[in-house]
DNA sequence: TAGATTGTTAATCGATTAACAATC
DNA sequence: TAGATTGTTAATCGATTAACAATC
């Protein structure tokens, strides 16, 4: 069963977590891979292989039961796991990260808020204060979170990064254009490149 | 040479943009497939595949030339392009993606926001004022646009985008959860989906 | 039981890597 | 010329799809 689970899978694993809540607000029960598919635009066969890296939850002649689908999945996505994380950079978008965000439903604790401006540190955004990064050692030694969500321009990035990762860090939500997986191989990180999107869909568009 | 691209490729080409830029930057003029695979942490030989797909753009013993490497790719994507962008949404996130992207580097023109809410109307934000989506067709059919970035709720993004397609909108590049290339798939749609990319790092977390 | 649908193995397809002749 | 490095073909690897026996 488990082993390593290729990245094609995980990709998609949260948009079974989104289908299987629609289908679960709709008031459905069950459902089988074959009509699954036809909602999602995917072959039913995917839909079981990939279901069968992690276990066998349906039930043959019947389907899947969507709530415990659903449940499962989010077990498998670990969003029933707190984690703790902080923001850095509260610029127009760290505050849109920070104020849009639905962090709780993920599992993930927002913190700590931080900015190198004078300007913006004591600033109050989602009930909490902006700190200042000269106090980031101490907040991390006394609190220890996990994640690190980088708002900041690139060259800030590359400094931070190696100082939270000092600090503990164990994985970032990176919308720095600074590659931290490939200068530190060893913690997790998750990219939201917005030019890089912005640009793929300038390649696609038709002449 | 080009043909159908695959989208694997498509994924890498913005990063090929931006490394090069790097380099640009450093003053280099000259970079093989081998030193610049070592940079980008994938191998030679998938570089040299990658840019074969659009032509020959090195030479043979010495490599590529930065500059001109960069200014194919720029092209390939259409950056040089003009494109003419329209912003349905103002929230925290729309906001954040108006202020805070630069558009015309990647020859995207915002040309008009949009918003449904009474209160939002009429706000100044980039130096232009946020119109109600009620002069939405009226607008359209004046301008002419073909981008529409939506970063509004999954139940506004259905009907609003059937709308935009009505109106001759040809791409999205779409921050809802609505999934418009399924029922769409006439449209060229890029999806940027936050609470999905938070689901994968939560994934990837070690326990 | 008969029909439906899974879990899983085998076949196919596509993407990545390796190898090397062409050539600057 | 000799060394470097491409463009491109062939080999390998992995992911997707098809098929079907197991079984609810």
């Amino acid at each position: 069963m488990a082993g390593v689970i290729s990245e094609s899978v995980i990709k998609r694993l949260p948009r079974y977590y989104r289908f299987l809540g629609e289908l679960k607000a709709e008031g459905k029960e069950r459902i089988s891979s074959k009509e699954l598919s036809k909602r999602m635009g995917i072959t039913a066969s995917q839909i079981r292989q990939d279901l069968n890296c992690f276990g066998g939850f349906g039930h043959r002649g019947y389907g899947y039961n969507i709530e415990m689908l659903q449940t499962e999945i989010g077990q498998i996505l670990k969003l029933d796991r707190p984690k703790k994380a902080i923001l850095i950079g509260l610029g127009n978008l760290g505050r849109a990260v920070a104020m849009h965000m639905n962090f709780e439903s993920k599992g993930f604790h927002l913190i700590g808020l931080f900015d190198a401006k004078e300007s913006i540190v004591g600033q109050i955004v989602r009930n909490q204060p902006v700190r200042s990064t000269d106090t980031l050692d101490e907040f991390c030694r006394e609190n220890l979170p996990e994640v690190a969500i980088l708002c900041i321009p690139k060259e800030a990035a590359e400094n931070i990064s190696a100082q939270l990762i000092k600090l503990g860090i164990k994985a970032f939500w990176n919308f720095s254009h600074y590659d931290i997986a490939m200068h530190h191989p060893d913690v997790v990180v998750q990219n939201i490149h917005f030019s890089d999107s912005l640009m793929r869909l300038s390649f696609k568009m038709n002449d």
